[in-house]
DNA sequence: AGTTATAATGTTACCCATAACATGTTACGC
DNA sequence: GCGTAACATGTTATGGGTAACATTATAACT
């Protein structure tokens, strides 16, 4: 690949007046500039970052993060941050950790390597000890979605605890007494601030809180239909399921069809995150839908002002609200279990035979 | 940041020792690894990347351009990328072109400013310019998901043609004589090839290809709702749509909703790409599913052995087969629009209030 | 003791682009 | 016609890690 040294020698000039020319910095005269431009297009010459990446200790590069890259909500994060990165002319490594400690830890030294200028970072855990790894290095840092105890960092993120506490009052008010919530690991702070918000609701309409009635597991479907199968076995059976996310409400859903029991007539769901339009047409569960793509946008804009020296001095924790949509997931409990009008109008309940 | 000047000189020893050191490499005594190791934990040293990369021109990375990260398909075969490319030491950036020729080329041209290893790439648009304009610089390179004319260059590709006939035959097994294909854009393989496999299933059958039944438009939503609406002004109405993607699918499925008609009664609906359960618990929609993360796997270890010269002298064209998926969404044509038992079981048409 | 192999450590050049500085050229006012 | 400002171009040092080479220390033989 060609240097700017080929191409300063093909234009018969200097280096730095090819670098002026690509840079439109300093003096040139027009017709050096065409040489020089002649020249770059002969070669089919492209700089190379890596020179004043090295010499300036800056990259333009960010990472993102995060937990699961195929759950539309991380995608739609992801592209809130692309955008608001490329504004700035920064661009962005995304990276997987499947909410692993090992797969983080691993990714996260790979990008100190690589000298990126700032991360974006769902953590894996509850563990400051990957934050300090950062922040150690004197990397810009900002933690997105949850929160992390006694770390001095910035932080944006839903407003778990309203979101949680309007799925749960919403219910409350169908008229469910026995509402069960299925959430994600016991040190994730989206999955306790949920259950926190719950507790709220239920404690604030007088109706018991009861720690059989939550369920401590992970984000994924599989474990969704594991805790929804231990919560179905709660006698009373529960009327209703809080789901903290998307993931965990499909698979507590599968679980119900596979008792035999229907949406929402013998169990509403509600959940967190929404699905997009695009691949689910005939969006069915109540959901609290936080800002995901605001998210992202608005952690990169925070992330760039800091390393750029322009971000506010004290440390900032963003917290975005959630927004209730109701749908034909939840109804008012069917106490005597008899037929009743389908109060939701059309719903599905058809198996999977893929 | 501390560099290895700073460890060597804590340590008391050369720059090339605790690079020796750190790479597992040449003879270091133990008094000396431990002196060198002690030195790197208490500055917290972390190497430079850059350094080496500039020197052996070598970034270890390789890019992944994709047209839309909110599509679970490719999310999916990115994760086959990922796992591939971590097992030889390489990290994965990835870039989302949104079908957009110039974003496209925006991404290209930052990328090889930055001296990327090598290229996946699922190129917008049917030009090779975009192809070439890596090839002149000399860096590895695969297609992925589509066909570009006339260019020598590995391509890794599910049955598109394959797909298409499996899809459209079936449909004419149950009875369909007026189908209808909602296809992508006319530039890229993919359609062009899915209408192809249509035709051929068309035919074979006896039944007319007719041009008025192809609808050309793109891989989202909203076309896909368009040109379901064109498609159902034509007379007779027809019985069943091929859609060529998911998105296009879920806005048809919209459409016919909107129309006042039901999937499978009055119209039959199958599509390419399926979604995975964690996202859609019921799958309903009868599919053609290409193999996503093997794809994405085999591509990227094509890719690694080019790099590393260990690749076949030829051009690779992987061609991966396509599975069809039998479900709800397909059934046999009502043709007097009388109601009928529901073939498929239960079903869902409920309307989107979200 | 002397030779040789091998173990252990050190020195230097290199990769590429550009900031900082240096030098040369032209234009214009008085 | 001379001084100064603006224009135009060039030279050099820099950044971090390591391959290639150089040197020194130790061990293993005769």
């Amino acid at each position: 690949m060609p240097t700017i040294r080929d191409v300063a020698k093909r234009a018969g000039v200097a280096t730095m007046t090819v670098s002026r020319v690509i840079n439109n910095s300093g003096y040139v005269s027009e017709a050096t500039r065409a040489k020089v431009e002649a020249a770059i297009a002969e070669l089919g010459y492209v700089p190379n970052m890596l020179g004043p990446s090295l010499r300036f200790n800056q990259t333009n590069t960010l990472a993102l993060v995060l937990t699961d890259i195929t759950n539309p909500f991380w995608t739609t994060l992801a592209r809130g941050v692309e955008d608001a990165a490329q504004e700035k002319g920064y661009s962005v490594i995304l990276c997987n950790t499947d909410e692993s400690l090992k797969k983080q830890d691993q990714y996260l030294t790979m990008l100190l390597k690589r000298r990126i200028d700032g991360f974006l970072l769902v953590p894996a855990g509850d563990k400051a000890e990957s934050v300090r790894l950062i922040q150690k290095q004197k990397i810009a840092l900002v933690i997105l979605d949850r929160n992390i105890p006694n770390v001095d960092v910035d932080i944006v993120r839903g407003d778990s605890f309203d979101g949680a506490y309007q799925l749960t009052r919403h219910l409350i008010e169908l008229g469910h007494k026995q509402i069960v919530i299925l959430s994600g690991p016991q040190n994730i702070s989206t999955s306790v601030e949920r259950v926190e918000g719950y507790r709220q609701a239920i404690e604030e309409a007088g109706l018991i809180y009861n720690s059989g009635n939550v369920f401590w597991g992970s984000f994924s479907q599989n474990m969704g239909a594991e805790m929804a199968r231990q919560a179905l076995k709660i006698t009373p059976r529960p009327t209703a399921f809080v789901a903290v996310n998307n993931f965990i409400a499909n698979g507590a859903w599968q679980t119900i069809d596979e008792a035999g029991l229907t949406v929402p007539e013998d169990v509403s769901l509600v959940t967190f995150d929404d699905i997009p339009a695009t691949i689910t047409p005939h969006p069915f569960l109540t959901v609290a839908v936080q800002p995901a793509y605001e998210m992202g946008y608005k952690a990169t804009q925070l992330l760039l002002a800091r390393l750029l020296n322009e971000g506010p001095a004290e440390r900032q924790e963003i917290v975005l609200p959630v927004k209730l949509f109701i749908r034909q997931s939840s109804a008012p409990p069917n106490l005597n279990g008899s037929t009743t009008e389908n109060i939701a109008g059309k719903y599905f309940s058809s198996k999977s035979n893929g």
